[in-house]
DNA sequence: AGCTCTTCCTGAAAGC
DNA sequence: TGCTTTCAGGAAGAGC
């Protein structure tokens, strides 16, 4: 599943291959995940791609105004969200067209940007340039750039639990399931801990963690996990330094102990049971509905 | 405010 | 073996 360090590596490979191409038609295939199939076709072709950036998990490519039939002033960008199983690459026209590819978008110099999607659970939408702003203030601070204070303000007095503030998009952009736990288990919080009871040292901790392990998985190309390939089609490396998601059963790196899964958060939740020890309340709620504690 | 449940969708994995 | 059911999950919305 796409999240931070997924979409950037698909942004940095579309922006040695974008810039300064310009798009000449579109094609589609099922479009119940675009906003507004018909505006693609209307306002794309003859826009120039200026620039690809990442805002959180959304990838932007910003475009030229005119010279295009239709409106010609507005400054639009293309914002693509990959969801659950989306892929963005370019591609020649005679190359093998992956299933379930929904969107072509032909370049002037005969290749093609294309979207593929199995679950359709992306997004596609256009924005112009006086909607970004609305659009942007949706969502939370870049966890790379955020500073400690910021980072600490964000969480303060915050009543629920870390891991569910980590996946909203409103609080931090970009984490998603396997980095909101590799940067629990790094910082040694248990995911169903509550914000506001984290102590500084635990917040800079976790701070620090999530920075860690963004970097990390940056410099691996992402972590390939339901098929996830970059721009060019290779699989990122990242899976193979998870510490927590997905290792249930399996020893904690640090102690030994056994990596439990429990949903948090609604999510599946990957941590080590002795390094990051359940908050005092879960603990004795669980004592009481005599829940064992272990599996 | 925050939690849980539901919806969207498909393919993999588990269940029978 | 092969068919059927369940599950996974990013985000948004409903209801409590």
């Amino acid at each position: 599943m796409p999240e931070l360090p997924e979409v950037e590596t698909i942004v940095r490979g579309l922006r040695t291959v974008l810039p300064g191409h310009t798009f000449t038609s579109v094609r589609l295939g099922k479009t119940d995940f675009i906003e507004d199939p018909a505006a693609l076709g209307e306002l794309l072709p003859g826009r120039r791609i200026e620039g690809v950036e990442r805002m959180g998990k959304f990838i932007r490519l910003v475009l030229s105004v005119g010279p295009v039939a239709k409106s010609p002033e507005r400054q639009i960008d293309l914002i693509v969200h990959l969801g659950m199983t989306g892929w963005l690459g370019v591609r020649r026209p005679e190359d093998p067209v992956a299933p379930h590819t929904h969107a072509f978008f032909e370049l002037e110099d005969g290749r093609e940007l294309r979207y593929t999607d199995i679950r359709r659970f992306g997004q596609m939408l256009l924005l112009a340039a006086d909607q970004m702003g609305a659009f942007g203030e949706r969502l939370g601070k870049e966890p790379l750039e955020i500073s400690a204070s910021e980072f600490n303000k964000r969480l303060a007095g915050r009543h629920a639990r870390i891991k569910a503030l980590l996946l909203d998009q409103r609080v931090f952009r970009g984490l998603g399931n396997i980095y909101a736990d590799e940067s629990l288990w790094q910082a040694r919080i248990h995911p169903a801990r509550l914000a506001a009871r984290l102590n500084s040292t635990e917040l800079g901790r976790l701070r620090k963690a999530i920075r860690r392990v963004l970097l990390r998985a940056i410099e691996d190309r992402g972590s390939s996990i339901s098929d996830f390939v970059d721009a060019e089609g290779q699989p990122g490396e990242y899976q193979q330094r998870h510490r927590a998601y997905g290792r249930e059963g399996k020893p904690c790196f640090r102690c030994g102990t056994k990596i439990r899964r429990e949903i948090v958060a609604g999510r599946s939740s990957f941590f080590c049971p002795h390094c990051q020890p359940a908050p005092r309340k879960l603990r004795s709620i669980r004592r009481q509905s005599g829940k064992p504690s272990e599996k």
